[in-house]
DNA sequence: GTCAATGCAAACGATTTGCACGAAT
DNA sequence: ATTCGTGCAAATCGTTTGCATTGAC
């Protein structure tokens, strides 16, 4: 946990990454700012975002990938997807559904949502930036 | 084409509607202005974006699911997939995948990328809102 | 005539950045 | 001593909104 990721440590770096993986609710930067107010009184927004972006690059958490305005983070980077509420906006992890076509087309609810669809996003590096 | 949808016809809804139809590269809407304004020279941009989400709300177009700071959309709504590629941004459509368990977790090569991953997030109603 | 659609500019909200200072190596 | 990490505020960027006008019905 404390390889030789960063260049220097920093408390505040460690004490945003506990934070993040205390929760399971997929906080935005602002979120998790508040809750590490309560331990770092004069951390700055600014802060956050820095380390934020930096352990997402380093991929010791994740920025997830949903559309909206505020981005939101992931301290689990085990492989799990995820369920949205398109009313209230809120995020929950969905570990029990298993990939096969089935089960994907015909999954009616989940983790007590009833579902309406999903989303599928492949990654990569398309033929010209392969070059 | 016609059908009631809107309350009141308009001429540039309809053309940011064809010029989103006539691309297949999922432009975001400052990119739409600009083919736009090719045909229509004073639209505002805040017309695009007027239009762009109430299509997306009557189901006629789509916004997509992709993280980032700019939104982007589809004029396709045929049920398909994206993928995206992490170097350059770019986006292109997945039809050719059928969705068994072996096939999401094996392709390896998708259009010409290199795929590296997926991300697979599932909408609906949570329990809360539901009452 | 009514009220949706629009242009324009200002407002907004999330995120980023420049700068000077403090801290880890 | 170097230069990364940080606080702070200003800047930026995508998007939304208020208001007066135009246009569809």
């Amino acid at each position: 946990m404390k390889e030789k990721l960063f260049r220097r440590s920093s408390r505040k770096r460690d004490v945003i990454l506990e934070e993040l993986r205390k929760v399971i609710t997929h906080p935005t930067a602002a979120i998790l700012y508040n809750l590490v107010r309560k331990r770092i009184p004069n951390i700055s927004l600014g802060t956050i975002y820095r380390n934020l972006d930096q352990m997402a690059k380093k991929g010791i958490i994740q920025k997830l990938d949903v559309a909206g305005k505020e981005a939101r983070f992931d301290g689990n980077i085990n492989k799990h997807y995820h369920i949205l509420c398109t009313v209230c906006g809120r995020i929950d992890d969905v570990h029990e559904i298993s990939y096969d076509n089935k089960k994907i087309e015909m999954a009616k609810i989940i983790n007590g949502y009833q579902v309406s669809g999903y989303h599928l996003n492949y990654y990569g590096i398309c033929s010209d930036c392969k070059q």
